[in-house]
DNA sequence: GATTGACCTAAAGCTTACTAGAGGAATTAA
DNA sequence: TTAATTCCTCTAGTAAGCTTTAGGTCAATC
């Protein structure tokens, strides 16, 4: 099977594969996620768009930051399906993302901060600690059940 | 049962959930995973010390900056196990934190200017994107399978 | 001394993000 | 046309980080 050659009209999820360097079975999963979409040939098999590509690295970016498939979803979600988006439709994506980005790092940031003054000092006390306040707790990146509870916690 | 009074030399596992807002199968979790030691009444219940409170403490702090409960123990690991840690094993273990947490968001950044001027340029290329340089790319975040590969990915 | 609540162990279940394998059909190169 | 690929759909398994449940024990109180 040819490389670079479109298999008549659209990607086949091998070539998307190739040309992502994810693995067909992630893109399958990807599919079933809702994140990509492909249509089908008459023997039922998946033929994808050349905008695909450039979907699935997002995807892909979007993951590296520690952003979770659902989460990706509602960005990707705002994109058209199924044919390229134009410029202004990525850009406008771009912009919404970026911030999503920003807020994650400068949760991170603030919880560096706060880590610096709580730990770091030497007090040990942690009463009180900015820390524990479990209202400004940045929500947790990964995967996982994640049941912290929102009540106040006691420390000594 | 008190909530205030130490359960004669020590705490229990309720005791110490109550006061860091885990819960006691967490604690459990996480005792078998390393990251904190117990002792043992002659009726075979877990007695913690106070100082555990503190290292739970931080391992829910580490957990929310995105770090795996492997990477925690890493650094736990420098804290003397049984005994509360003094004031300079604290900074000590702290500085060596921050420069991981520093690390991780400088990652991130990098990745956010480098989608800002790949993606949100909207050039839409992505042709020789810094961000697919596979070797720059940041460890992610979270759990679970990675099976990203390091292979030159070609994009139009 | 009995009851009640907290605790114990061990095994199984759940979520996310996939991979791997089985059994079979569609494509494509020769 | 045939053989080699690739692809298809399940189903099951993996890892991390816990929770839940079952069946039974310990400890503190009435």
């Amino acid at each position: 099977m040819q490389n670079r050659a479109l298999t008549k009209r659209g990607l086949s999820i091998g070539q998307l594969a190739e040309r992502t360097g994810l693995s067909v079975s992630a893109i399958r999963h990807y599919e079933s996620e809702g994140l990509v979409m492909s249509s089908r040939t008459p023997g039922g098999q998946r033929r994808f768009e050349r905008s695909d590509i450039r979907r699935l690295s997002f995807v892909m970016i979007a993951q590296e930051l520690g952003f979770s498939l659902a989460e990706i979803g509602v960005h990707l979600a705002q994109l058209p399906a199924g044919t390229a988006p134009d410029i202004t439709a990525w850009n406008r994506m771009a912009r919404g993302f970026r911030h999503d980005i920003d807020a994650r790092i400068a949760g991170l940031e603030l919880l560096r901060d706060r880590l610096d003054s709580c730990i770091g000092c030497g007090c040990l006390s942690l009463k009180k600690c900015a820390l524990y306040n479990p209202r400004d707790r940045a929500k947790r990146f990964g995967t996982g059940p994640r049941y912290l509870r929102g009540d106040p916690v006691s420390v000594d």
